[in-house]
RNA sequence: UGGGCGGUCGACUAAUGGUAGGUCAAGUGCCUUUGGAGCACUUUGUCUAGGUUCGAAUCCUAGCCGCCCAGCCA
């Protein structure tokens, strides 16, 4: 493959950090992790994470782990460890070592030790309520614990008992002895195992205590010589904390460093929300193509490549924005039109009789496969007296500005001939059911001979070959630009769009796309960009509407309006 | 109200004391066998008020506004 020319690289702080240190020797190698929770699938948000763990350190010669974070045997399970595997493979990113934050149960076990040993760690017998109690407020400080104080041996014993599991689940918890009066909450004698009778979906039943996130994260990245261990903003509280366990231990300085996370204008990338919806079945799953999890996001048919470029495009700062889904639409397409290949497909059907055509006839047109790609070929597409063309397409009393049929009118058939609409047919309801048409036969192709303009060119399916198929049309999930935010009383539900789906299910395809294989992605001229659905059937395919082209006729009528 | 982090076109993001630029969106025109794509052009911005400086988005001071933190979640 010929390499283009260089992506620009814009600047951004994380860059110009890493950058920075290798200069200034605070670090001679960069090694970055991305640790996701198995707790649920990887979703956009994640992907910005990805390109950012992957990306900076290809970009300096660096390494990235995968290390799940399985600290919460409660939420976690394997079928997210297989999915979150596959999807950062299809995003196009390899990991240097799979690890798993459970591989370092002994050593981070070991750890605690030591800091009861340093007197820096203490068995607490206060139950939550009493430890948040204790905690004191934002403003407030907090009490000292009534059992801070414990001897070294004390706790060793009463810390190993915890661990053989002498004590019922919430009774007693480790704790990082620093300051209940730090304005720094996270730093107010934070919590470093709790006991909890959890399999664990890789350890099983031999652990009955599990160390919080605060008191394992930074202690893997150390294990892994991680030295840039980026997060989003929220856990900038939480770095004092990340840097006093490191220093404390006397260990390998990672360093932690926040970013702002993604959002998405119409999109929630909550996973407790995501999972929500999955268990409520409000979507068929995480791989709805309504989701914004990569999954659901590969099944509608958008590409790794058009994900990569808007994450790319959308930059990393710390403000906390949100982009307009607009943007990643506009990716989305960009990349579709270079690559997908144009086929015609009718979604709503309005049958077209060509009266001057001769009965039985049929003919192979040709057809330029991708007008975009030279080397994408040509297909030939089968024309006949009967044809299908879009319902949208022929109006009996045409607006102002539009070109399509109507009757007297003369269009193009796409690759076909030159029609005008001479009579109508309708139904009871009075609908327009059948359009009556000439043909002039020295049109073949789409050009006449005489130098004569059409203004307009429509997409037809001839209808004895015509392929049957689903089309599911989406639209977006919400409602709501921020689907988060809701009325008194309400949740998030109430700003699900009623009308993200609408089945079509009589649509007709070009006969090439009868057996079409699950996840091939095409643009139906005219209409959007489609992807065969592994729902589809032989002879029957189901195809998900990716993204709608955009539709400049839709822009002129609503601002007739 | 304690602490932390931020405020640049409508959205996202550059400019690192020296021409406020790019992408998306919006608009106008050209072109077109997809009302697609493409091309050209255009509009709109440094939170506020002071200060330092020849020169400030950038440095200083004071405000204002937004986000995050009181899980034995991550």
């Amino acid at each position: 493959m010929a390499s283009s020319a260089p992506e620009p690289r814009p600047s951004n702080f994380l860059r110009e950090k890493i950058a920075d240190d290798l200069k200034t020797g605070k670090y001679h190698h960069v090694q970055t992790r991305f640790p996701p929770e198995p707790n649920g699938y990887l979703h956009i948000g994640h992907a910005k994470a990805i390109c950012i763990d992957f990306g900076l350190a290809d970009e300096f010669g660096g390494k990235t782990n995968l290390r799940f974070d399985d600290t919460n045997p409660e939420k976690e399970d394997t079928e997210y460890v297989d999915s979150i595997q596959q999807d950062v493979r299809w995003l196009g990113f390899d990991w240097e070592g799979l690890y798993y934050a459970s591989d370092y149960f002994d050593q981070i076990y070991d750890w605690a030790i030591q800091l009861i040993k340093a007197g820096k760690a203490y068995v607490d017998d206060l139950n939550a309520d009493q430890v948040r109690e204790y905690r004191g407020t934002l403003t407030q400080p907090g009490k000292e614990s009534p059992y801070r104080n414990r001897s070294v041996e004390e706790n060793l014993d009463l810390f190993t008992r915890m661990k053989n599991g002498e004590f019922p689940d919430g009774s007693r918890t480790l704790r990082a002895k620093i300051d209940m009066a730090s304005p720094n909450l996270n730093m107010r004698d934070p919590i470093m195992y709790r006991i909890l009778r959890a399999e664990h979906h890789r350890t099983g039943n031999k652990w009955l205590i599990y160390p919080t996130y605060d008191w394992a994260h930074g202690q893997s990245d150390s294990i892994e010589k991680v030295t840039h261990s980026m997060c989003s903003l929220e856990f900038a509280d939480h770095q004092p904390l990340y840097n006093w366990f490191i220093e404390q231990l006397g260990i390998f300085p990672s360093q932690q460093i926040e970013f702002d996370r993604l959002a998405i204008t119409y999109t929630l990338l909550s996973k407790r929300k995501l999972l929500q919806l999955v268990n409520e079945k409000r979507v068929s799953g995480w791989d709805d193509p309504r989701m914004p999890t990569l999954s659901g996001m590969r099944r509608r048919g958008y590409t790794p490549e058009a994900i990569r470029n808007f994450i790319a495009a959308v930059g990393v700062s710390r403000t906390n924005g949100i982009v307009e889904l607009e943007m990643l639409e506009h990716f989305v397409r960009e990349d579709l039109n270079k690559h997908a290949p144009r086929v015609m497909a009718v979604l709503k059907p309005l049958k077209i009789v060509i009266d001057n055509y001769p009965e039985g006839q049929v003919e192979q047109m040709d057809a330029v496969n991708n007008p975009e790609d030279p080397n994408a070929g040509s297909r030939t597409v089968p024309f006949s007296k009967t044809l299908y063309i879009e319902q949208d397409d022929f109006r009996e009393v045409p607006p102002p500005k539009y070109f399509r049929l109507s009757p007297g009118k003369e269009v193009r058939l796409r690759y076909g001939y030159f029609i005008t609409a001479k009579s109508i047919v309708k139904n009871a309801l009075g609908e327009v059911i059948e359009v009556h048409c000439t043909y002039d036969p020295s049109t073949r192709g789409g050009n006449a001979p005489d130098g004569r303009k059409v203004k307009s060119t429509i997409h037809w399916v001839s209808a004895a070959h015509a392929v049957d198929a689903e089309v599911r049309m989406y639209e977006k999930l919400f409602s709501k630009e921020d689907p988060g935010a809701v009325e008194e009383g309400q949740n998030f539900t109430a700003n699900l769009n009623p009308n993200s789906l609408e089945i079509i299910s009589d649509a007709k395809l070009e006969p090439s796309l009868a057996n079409a294989a699950a996840g091939t992605r095409y643009q139906f001229e005219r209409l959007g960009y489609f992807c065969v659905d592994p729902d589809s059937k032989a002879g029957k395919p189901v195809f998900n509407r990716t993204v709608a082209l955009k539709d400049s006729w839709a822009k002129i009528e609503k601002k007739g309006r």
